[in-house]
DNA sequence: CGCCAATATTGACACTGTCAATATAAGAGG
DNA sequence: CCTCTTATATTGACAGTGTCAATATTGGCG
């Protein structure tokens, strides 16, 4: 095996099939969408002839997740760059949300294939998922910086508003690509609208924590673990 | 034509193929998934072959579509058992928030169906999109009704809270059915996390509102409407 | 150089969505 | 009752798909 020697340049047969392959993908995904993307149209694209790329890829599902993958390591980076050298906790989470709609604005297909591959390879999957949380990082730590410094909050309040964040970030990307909301037609008013949305929710970070540190009725209804059945 | 005679009880060659088919579908979808359904497997477990279903349907994408109508309808009836009875606005919203996630939940395949179509056909996508929002509707209603009485609030702001809420529910959905959030495994599970996250929600709910009435830095880096350009 | 393993091709199979041509039968009109 | 129209269903075909088995090619190591 002489994998090392293989990934530089163009040497072997082709030179280098995979980036080659997942580059074609990825310029007809954004093109055609993920369900009209086809694995034989990718070879050809790249040049090469139908089965070539079980050579690299064991099926058309590993191709789209090892691309879906990709796609989340790009949100991944995006979201760092969104954090540095911004201020207060909630500055930073204000601007972690506006990145995260604005990649999926900007890529709305790869956006819908990451969320989208039916993994039915348990490995893949998992190798997905991996990179799915790692891209949720920065939002869940920004989220953590800014409740852990108004006052104490316990970690199951601090998950909570992680998992509302990435929901509510998630949930807008989509709608919005999927043209749900009518208020918004193009790319700017999909940022403008994100805006909004994301500083409406961290305005409410305060009021939601308290609402759940403080247990109310809703707390009491819906505790995070069922309580222990006191006989 | 004598559609009203057909739609009768099981007279013509098969009696009712339409429901049949869509019976089926919806058969199929729940055991292997949107990607993994075919019309012609559709038509042979309805007992038919091949190209019966292209006389009720147009094409595979036609019945897809007319599927995820059915949904959006059943879970507009979901959200709307959801609030009868119902107190405040604010317990509306939270029952029908939860509503909406268990909705999700239960019928996970389904609910990806429905805002997973992609409709190439124009007239086919138009009318799931009337389904989708009507199915939104209670909700953005109990918000209207939440923040008007609280203050007065201008409609943009209340749009942007209806704009959120379903962001947070369908995004919360949306993870939940992808097994993204290790928090939730099961149903149960799952239930929770959102009855936590939607009181987390209505509790900033006014937060939220008084920080775009008062405009602060975020509302004018990005107001709803680009600010007329001042000469 | 010669061989081996990694890489690419050819051919095939079962399947898909969809079309054209054909067969069937239910209900209307005589 | 017997036609005839018309809606419905079937057969056969075509191009295209994902994937496998068998075969060919070729780069680099010994």
């Amino acid at each position: 095996m002489a994998r090392n020697k293989l990934r530089r340049e163009r040497s072997y047969h082709h030179g280098d099939l995979p980036s080659a392959l997942i580059a074609a993908a990825r310029r007809m995904l954004e093109k055609a969408g993920p369900e009209a993307i086809s694995f034989r149209a990718i070879a050809r694209e790249a040049g090469v002839s139908q089965t070539a790329p079980y050579n690299h890829f064991t099926s058309k599902e590993h191709l789209l997740a090892t691309l879906a993958t990709i796609g989340f390591r790009e949100l991944e980076a995006s979201q760092a760059t969104a954090t540095r050298g911004a201020g207060t906790p909630d500055e930073q989470i204000d601007g972690l949300g506006r990145a995260y709609v604005r990649f999926a604005c900007r890529h709305p297909q790869l956006y819908r294939l990451m969320f989208g591959v039916g993994m039915s390879n348990w490995r893949a999957r998992q190798e997905v998922a991996k990179a799915k949380k790692a891209s949720f990082r920065p939002l869940q730590e920004a989220l953590a910086a800014s409740l852990m410094t108004t006052s104490g909050n316990s970690a199951a309040t601090v998950e909570t508003a992680a998992v509302a964040a990435w929901a509510m970030a998630h949930g807008l990307s989509m709608l919005l690509i999927d043209g749900a909301l009518d208020v918004a037609h193009n790319v700017a008013d999909a940022e403008r609208l994100a805006a909004r949305v994301v500083a409406w929710q961290v305005a409410g970070l305060e009021a939601g924590a308290k609402s759940l540190e403080a247990p109310s009725a809703a707390q009491r209804r819906a505790p995070l673990r069922k309580p222990r059945k006191r006989k």
